[in-house]
DNA sequence: TGGAATAATAAGGTTTACCATAACATTTTA
DNA sequence: TAAAATGTTATGGTAAACCTTATTATTCCA
């Protein structure tokens, strides 16, 4: 049964980083996946029709137990790849998103397990996200999106969930890594930027950038 | 420019597995990747088209100067591979090509050489071959086929250039590894298997099988 | 409640990389 | 040197995963 495409893979995983348990209108997995929405709902049939998540007209997609169970192994070896991309071979942070979502469809269960065990059956990613245990269970984490929060507000940072390499550039830049302490200094009016002090550095964050930092 | 496809890269690798500088015809070409004939040279006009490969009628294939570095920087990737999943990840060896052969085509320039610093820039794969530097150049194995070989002889296993897993799983179930020493006892005419001895067992293996096995 | 926005479906097209079958060309070998 | 084997090309098909342009359906909101 089923090697999934990578493809498939792909869009199992939009489903996990657009938020477990949500439903999801197609355009929002179109634009996610950088496809149209027509695209995205012809994929979106083909799933269904192998089981994978239920399309509600109108309302949504939604993963199925069996795509969910696929979706999670799937993040976990693209999180395992980023722990080992960062921890032994030293790749930049900001890269590690991209360079791991190539090779964790180019990994065999065996390699995935024989990986964990050599990282120490990490938890957590270099982006702070949780990694998926061999039966999908996930540490949840508690914490609000920094566009969420109030000015005057310290909190600190516990996971980005950006993937373009240039965003999470744009934050390493700026020293918005998890772990990294911050304040909210400003929020304009209209949906407009955050002003933060991270370090002794003032950072402007516009708020679509806030929504991808977890902070606590 | 030039992402080549997963495809396009397993023909080139093919090339040079069916050895560099050979001409190729097409229907060995056509039988090492488990395509029709047909279809090889449908392909082998597409990558003449990039200039990956020359192609003369009736004579065979052969790699261009571009095919032949690109060629070798996909051997290069999956060799790498290798070594990190046999020393740090403990993977059997028999099983080893077919997992890399995925990676080889999901890692990027950037991670390749990473990996390589990592791994302490081996020259040489735990099949024996050697590992393609970044400028393509090549330590040749002098050795020869063991299928070309006399009774009699005492022969150590230089390198092993199988590719699919149950004939990888074969010769390593009969210790037939880089670095054993085997002795020629016998062998059978009209092209009839030959009789080793490896260790103490007495090993029995068909000429196509002992063609794989590269002896000094 | 009606128009705008959003979502879905229909229809036709593309590219890559395969397949089979058939016809034809060249080379090998008996 | 003729038949057999091998290699090439032509033709037509398939499947996956995209695309565009319309048309139709539903939902949202002013
Ligand atoms: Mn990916
Ligand atoms: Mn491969
Ligand atoms: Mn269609
Ligand atoms: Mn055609």
């Amino acid at each position: 049964m089923s090697q999934l495409s990578e493809s498939t893979e792909m869009y199992l995983k939009a489903m996990v980083e657009l938020g477990l348990n949500e439903i999801v209108s197609i355009s929002r997995l179109a634009e996610r996946l950088g496809v149209t929405p027509v695209s995205a709902n012809e994929m979106v049939r083909r799933l269904g029709d192998q089981g994978l998540l239920t399309h509600t007209p109108y309302k949504g997609v939604a993963l199925t137990k069996k795509g969910r169970e696929a979706a999670c192994n799937v993040v976990r070896r693209q999180r395992l790849w980023e722990v080992f991309l960062y921890e032994h071979l030293h790749i930049e942070w900001a890269k590690l998103y991209e360079l791991a979502c190539s090779l964790e469809h180019a990994t065999a269960p065996e390699l995935t397990e024989a990986l964990a065990t050599f990282l120490g059956d990490p938890k957590f990613c270099p982006r702070g996200n949780p990694i998926p245990a061999v039966d999908g269970s996930f540490l949840p984490l508690n914490g609000k999106t920094l566009s969420a929060t109030q000015v005057g507000e310290t909190l600190k940072v516990l996971a980005v969930n950006a993937t373009a390499t240039d965003v999470l550039k744009y934050l390493q830049e700026r020293n918005v890594l998890p772990g990294r302490e911050l304040t909210v200094l400003e929020a304009a009016p209209l949906q407009g930027p955050l002003t933060l002090k991270v370090g002794d550095k003032d950072v402007a964050l516009g708020l679509s950038l806030a929504e991808f930092v977890i902070v606590k």
